[in-house]
DNA sequence: AACTCGGGGCA
DNA sequence: TGCCCAGAGTT
């Protein structure tokens, strides 16, 4: 079985585990997942999800976001934590998309990764769901799965986005990419994987052992 | 590279 | 109780 080979069958076997995995977030255009993914950085989609219908129905655009003070901004997503600094950046960014986008959330990763609250993770995760240019986001959970299913081996974010991207078709990046983290969150934990009954266990670093012994 | 923000969910 | 969460900015 040639390198090629094993990593075809890991991403269908993954396709075929998650078969509904998808974008998470609630939103219903660029600016909200923009907001939405802002808001969900080191919390879960869960608990954004609980707070974003109201708060988008009552303030649809950046500009309404601005009629908000940065107080009454951060009443609004206490719930998800890290508020202070989301809604400084929340406003800031909003700011720049009035002032520079006229008020459109920009299609290109050099624009995004310059507003406030904006990484290289929740760029790509704008790009790829909401402007349908496939990327694939690589945070913790991407990055822990792809190193022990060897579709990657690195210590760098990036070089793990570049290696997934280069092994896997450009049309499965997106769907990949969701399954990838529903196996972090669901099975394969960063402490305690459930690797019992993971149908990936054969091919894991992890479970195997880093040299492959057992 | 290390540190900080942070309330909620879950074991 | 303790640990973790679909990170990003600052020092």
């Amino acid at each position: 079985m040639t390198i090629l080979d094993r990593d075809s069958l890991i991403v269908s076997t993954l396709i075929e585990m998650y078969p509904d995995a998808c974008c998470a977030l609630f939103f219903n255009n660029p600016f909200e997942l923009l907001i939405a993914t802002i808001l969900a950085a080191q919390a879960t989609d869960k608990s954004v999800n609980q707070i974003t219908p109201a708060l988008f129905s009552r303030y649809p655009t950046p500009a309404d976001f601005l009629t908000l003070s940065q107080e009454e901004l951060e009443k609004e997503i206490k719930t998800i934590g890290l508020y202070k600094n989301k809604a400084r950046h929340i406003l800031a960014t909003c700011k720049i998309l009035v002032e520079e986008h006229g008020g459109d959330v920009p299609a290109n990763r050099e624009a995004l990764e310059a507003l406030p609250g904006v990484g290289r993770k929740t760029a790509n995760v704008v790009l790829s769901n909401a402007f349908n240019i496939p990327t694939i986001a690589v945070d913790t959970h991407v990055f822990r799965v792809s190193n022990r299913l060897g579709l990657a081996d690195s210590k760098d974010l990036w070089k793990t986005e570049q290696a997934l991207m280069e092994k896997v078709p450009e049309s499965l990046w997106s769907q990949l990419h969701h399954c990838l983290i529903f196996h972090g969150r669901q099975v394969c934990h960063a402490r305690k994987p459930a690797c019992d009954g993971c149908q990936l266990a054969l091919h894991c670093k992890m479970y195997l052992g880093a040299d492959g012994s057992k």
